[in-house]
DNA sequence: CCTAGATACTTAACATCATAATCATCTGCT
DNA sequence: AGCAGATGATTATGATGTTAAGTATCTAGG
C-alpha cells in the first residue's frame, strides 16, 4: 500500500463527509444516464436529439407555446432554443409565428411532420417503459416519481428559506434555479 | 383557443404516449438540477467546479487512482480529465506520477491543498444534506437512494438482455453506458 | 527478436450548455 | 408624447462533454 493510499484513507476517516456513493447528485446523474442509454438509440435512429425530442413532447402535450414557456417546459435555456428551433423549423418539425399583440414574442407550434415523428417513436418509448415496469416494478416506478417530486418540493422550500434569510445582506433574489458555466455533468 | 392548440390536444389524446411530466429522464434531470442549485454556490465560492469537486471526493474516498479508474469513479470521460487534471495540478490540488511498471499509466493523488479544500467545504455540504434530511425526511432520502440503485440495476439487466438478443445481428457488445454528442442536458 | 494488436492516455474537432451582452419591443410614469 | 426601465428573444463568448484520431507503451504470436 502506497503512502498516498494511506493518507487518503486516514483523510477519509477524519473528514466529516459522507461516502462518495451517497452523493445525491451523483446518484441522480448515474441513474439518468442509465435510463437515457435505453432511450438514446431509438431517438438517434430517427435523427432526433434528446433536446429536440423534449421540445416535440412538450408541444404535443401542451400545444403551441411561446419560447419562454417552452424553455420552462423542456428545461432548456433560451439560447439553446434559439439555436435548436431554427433547425427544427427547417426540418418542418415545428413552426413559428410572431404574436400580433406583442412583437417580441413568438409562438412555437408542432407541425404535422413533428407529430408524425412523435407517433413513430412513441411506441418504442412506451415499450422501454414497459420493460422498466416489468423489471423494476410498477409500484417502484410510481414510488420513485413520487419521491423525486417531493424532493423537488423540499428543495424549493429550502431555496426559498435561503433567499429569505439572505435578504438582509443582498437585495437580489437568487434569481432562478439554474447552473454554472460548463456542461451538465 | 387557436387551431394549433386544438390540434395538439387532439394529438395528445390520440398518441400512445405518457404525460411529459411522467418522463423519467426529465424527472431525474430536474431533481438533480434542483439539488445542485443548493450545492453549487458553496463550490463556486471556493473556486471549484462540480467536476473538480467530484475528482477531489473520489480521491479522498478511494485514495490515489489511475486516470481510467478516476474517470469511472467520477463519471467523467477520459478527455475531460485530460483537460481538468492539468489545471488541478497547477493549483496543487492533486499530483500525478507515472507508474513505474507501466509507463502508459499515471497515478493521480490528492495533495494537501486538495485535502484542505475538502475539509473546508465538507461542513457546508453536510449541512445541506442535513437540511434535506430535515425537510424531506431521513427515511425518504435512504429510500430514494435505494430506489435509484435498484433502478440502475434493473436498467443494466435490460441492457444486457438487449445485448444478448442483438448478438445475432451485430457482433459488437453495446460497449458501455455513455452518451451522445453534445452536453448532458 | 519483431511485428500486430491491445491498452492508457492525450489531442483535435465539433456540438451543446451557461452567462452575459445586445437588440427590439412593450409598459409605466411624468 | 416621451423617456426609463422591464421583458422576450437572439447573439457572443467561454467552458465542458463526446467522438474520433493520434501517440506511446505494453503484450502475444510467429
Amino acid at each position: 500500500m502506497s503512502a498516498e493510499d494511506t493518507d487518503a484513507k486516514l483523510a477519509r476517516k477524519a473528514l466529516p463527509m459522507r461516502a462518495f456513493s451517497e452523493s445525491l447528485p451523483m446518484a441522480l446523474l448515474r441513474t439518468r444516464e442509465a435510463v437515457m442509454c435505453l432511450f438514446r438509440p431509438g431517438l438517434r435512429s430517427r435523427g432526433v436529439t434528446e433536446q429536440q425530442w423534449r421540445i416535440l413532447r412538450a408541444l404535443a402535450h401542451s400545444g403551441s407555446m411561446e419560447v419562454t414557456a417552452l424553455a420552462e417546459a423542456t428545461f432548456l435555456l433560451g439560447p439553446s432554443l434559439s439555436r435548436i428551433l431554427p433547425d427544427m423549423e427547417k426540418r418542418q418539425l415545428v413552426s413559428r409565428r410572431q404574436v400580433d399583440s406583442d412583437l417580441r414574442r413568438s409562438m412555437v407550434s408542432l407541425e404535422p411532420k413533428g407529430l408524425r415523428l412523435i407517433a413513430l417513436h412513441a411506441p418504442d418509448s412506451e415499450q422501454i417503459y414497459a420493460q422498466i415496469a416489468k423489471r423494476f416494478g410498477v409500484e417502484q416506478v410510481t414510488q420513485l416519481f413520487t419521491l423525486l417530486h417531493e424532493l423537488q418540493d423540499s428543495l424549493e422550500e429550502i431555496s426559498r428559506q435561503h433567499a429569505k434569510s439572505s435578504q438582509r445582506t443582498s437585495r437580489k433574489p437568487p434569481a432562478r434555479a439554474r447552473a454554472r458555466p460548463g456542461g451538465s455533468r
